[in-house]
DNA sequence: ACCTGAACACCGTTCAAGT
DNA sequence: ACCTGAACACCGTTCAAGT
């Protein structure tokens, strides 16, 4: 490892000053989210991970919001879309298969969702991902008004289930012990559905998804 | 006010021991998270507000988690629901009614989201709410995995929508402002929308449970 | 019995001081 | 120029000590 030291290419650790790369403080602190949790991200803890200190951060972050919007956008640019790929679907087809993949990108970093309600998405990705969507219900005839509308829906939707599944992944099960136990005179409903509740949570998303785009489908101006 | 000093009902302020009654603490908490959001609702800052030491507290709840467990349970207390008035309704109604009245106590209550998502909501009141919605959809025919998706699906609406509720008050302004000064040539669709953006939360709201409940009725294995 | 002050181990943020 | 340690004003939680 330390062999032959180079003349002056190293540098190892905290030496002169290696700068810590933007690129690598973003990958650290969502590793951390993914790890510890959104509590976790505490500007001490990124900076401990990265052998620095929190002064550090402050040089590339005004605080510790614009921190958040970092990683947060950083997320949205592992959303799969391809926009060649939804050119040839149907707008409904087009809005599942987004909120699909915004599903599945959060279902990899469960624990971001609480990030995600602390303030509204307006990085470059996050940007990107919402033109291309607008563009594909406005491309399917939408007035304005009502594609902005459904796009709003489909993502207060995606959100909002998003926050569910930040629960340990235990939330289903713990939900559905203390459903069984509630006393069956005063809840004899809860009881009903209680035992048909460990629904995948994948399945149950695209439930409500289906139900949405029904719903789009029948509202909407167009043929 | 001092006037006469009554012989031994008063102890006007942290005398004795007045014993902070349950009710005042939850009071004061609610109060404290409308006035001043959900992340001052600290167990100091409601301490002082309740002219208090912080392990006064810890005498009715176990740690923080508990406190906003009841806090929240106070706020679903609130949920203006006549359960006679339900049965009225047709189910689709019932569950516009419902939603809408949910949605309204978050209204009062704005900046209580953030709490909301800290735990599945499972005091008395919150139980109850959701025991009337499952009577309501099973009353209609609906198979119980059908309602507990329904339900399901109805309460991320409310919640995801309450979320966004959280910004205060001008996250609407914010968010128009931003997407009008969007450069035209890379985000031709978000411009597009831009301007019709700046839509009431009521109706926002109202239409993306129209097309929801729209979807249930499609999807519904009952007529 | 109930409440209190002070402590412990944390936060986000800032700033003078180092290299 | 960039980084660092130490400080400031906060947290949630606990505990010995007061009445």
């Amino acid at each position: 490892m330390t062999s032959s030291s180079p003349p002056a290419a190293a540098t190892r650790r905290s030496r002169g000053r290696p700068a810590v790369p933007l690129d690598r403080i973003l990958a650290t602190a969502l590793q951390l989210v993914d790890e510890e949790g959104a509590e976790a991200l505490s500007m001490r803890t990124l900076a401990q991970r990265l052998e620095s200190g929190t002064a550090t951060l402050y040089r590339h972050f005004g605080n510790r919001a614009t921190l958040v919007t970092h990683v947060i956008d950083r997320v949205f640019g592992e959303v799969d879309l391809d926009a060649a790929a939804l050119a040839d679907l149907t707008w409904d087809q087009a809005c599942r298969t987004v909120a699909q993949a915004m599903f599945e990108t959060l279902g990899r970093h469960r624990r971001i969702a609480p990030l995600l309600i602390e303030q509204t998405p307006t990085g470059p990705n996050a940007m990107l991902l919402r033109e291309r969507c607008l563009a594909v219900l406005l491309g399917a005839g939408f007035p304005p008004e009502f594609a902005a509308r459904a796009y709003a829906t489909l993502a207060r939707y995606v959100l909002g289930f998003a926050i569910q599944l930040t629960g340990s992944g235990d939330t289903g099960e713990r939900a559905r012990a203390l459903f069984q136990d509630v006393p069956p005179d005063r809840f004899p409903a809860t009881l009903a559905v209680a035992g048909s509740l460990p629904v995948p949570l994948a399945e149950e998303f695209a439930f409500g998804l289906d139900l949405i785009v029904e719903g789009l489908r029948a509202a909407a101006p167009v043929g």
